[in-house]
DNA sequence: GTGGTCTAGACCACG
DNA sequence: GTGGTCTAGACCACC
């Protein structure tokens, strides 16, 4: 069965965070099409957390159509919800860089010192996901 | 007087996104130490705004030490403020570019295509500051 | 045998539907009185169901003396069943037919406006039951 | 205030009754659009019901697009949200028309006497609205 | 004052 | 066993 975990630091609705998780794994092909999802009451223990609180985090993602309901047996991974969940990360990623951009640039800072953070960011990135302390910067 | 405008659809709090406002302002020169900032009362009418919010950014603000009360006439911008807010835009911007690259990569997306939706938006972004409508995404 | 089968769009119990279709079938003829109806397991088999809900049904259809045990036989259409079910499917379209109506006066929807609808439906399954494709509205 | 009231012989969920009379009162001009609905408080003392079911009302509604947040201030109609209510209510009984007449279609039920009984609900429910006890069936 | 999140626990229908 | 509904009550951020 698919494991997923919370992020404590994460100040996010916990149901939104649950929702990624999902999202996510479906991308990342780690969930497929057909497949159910851990039933509301074995992930709510899995993470620690009220039953109703991913009950809403499935639901919103029925509401999506990115999961059905199997009646009795549960929620299943619908059809087409790869190819959506792909376009969904790739919008969500596009519309948060989008606005971090938009008001650097609105605060006047400089096109080439936004760019060189953002690459920094991506070796440390990187780094972090090889080595367990690439270089960069080592804390945080 | 200083124009400082607030985006609706942003959901962050309305008096971050006002303090968010000054500190950039500050750094990005628009706004001088020792230069008063509008009145409370000027600034919520301005942006349609709750008296109390406005209030509570310049608190905040205050707070901060980026401003100083002038007995009777209001608030004026601290003196070392420049580089302080410089350094906060800075750290701001990395702050949000890593959350955003982080879970992205989480997610196992493709860091070339991290990358590659960056650069889009720098260039929608520059395209957009230049003319009224450049090439790139024409759309939103 | 008699062929039934169901509609996956439909939200209502599977056990409901499928009683339902034996009422139907006996009102319109398909199944008579002391002709069987099919095991438990052969329906279960035919409709993909759990064999549990086709038992439900059977005994709900039971319970209403629609349907009788023969000792070690299975199960067959009573007598007096034909009358009753012209008689539950007539009160069934009407109730159902009346909640309609209702809500929609309720919502203060123009009385016109919904005959209009309904000749249209009418007229669409109709047309849907003749050719393969009628007039109407094609898609669904 | 606008009044909202429950029927308790409904048997669907409270929140989804709940969604429908407001979608209702905006399809019929009850409620206007930047008109704001009672705060979750209030009509949950009205409706004699927890507040965390009108809560998932309005959030429905919400994702629907038909109400929005004014922040700290409650939730508005919102502008394009008539047209939207119409349209909904017109899809709402034509998709439930249908399946009524495709069922019963199915069951083999005489065309005439599906619409003979549709009439005979739509003289009711008239009658029901001007004089109190008018012709037809008196009872239910 | 507003909406929103979360927990806890009961109860239900369905398979 | 499954999901779904509802209640009760606490706590939060925002305006």
């Amino acid at each position: 069965m698919i494991i997923l975990d919370l992020n404590a630091a994460d100040e996010r609705p916990i149901y939104g965070q649950i929702a990624d998780r999902v999202r996510f794994a479906v991308a990342g092909g780690a969930l497929r099409p057909g497949e159910m999802v851990p039933s509301v009451r074995d992930l709510s223990k899995q993470l620690v957390v009220n039953p109703n609180t991913v009950a809403r985090a499935y639901r919103d993602l029925q509401a999506e159509g990115l999961l059905e309901s199997v009646r009795g047996m549960g929620l299943q991974v619908a059809e087409g919800a790869v190819e959506r969940c792909r376009e969904a990360r790739r919008e969500m990623v596009r519309q948060r860089l989008r606005r971090v951009i938009d008001e650097a640039r609105q605060g006047r800072m400089d096109p080439a010192e936004i760019e060189a953070i953002f690459h920094e960011e991506c070796r440390r990135a990187a780094a972090g996901e090889n080595g367990a302390a690439g270089p960069g910067r080592g804390h945080v």
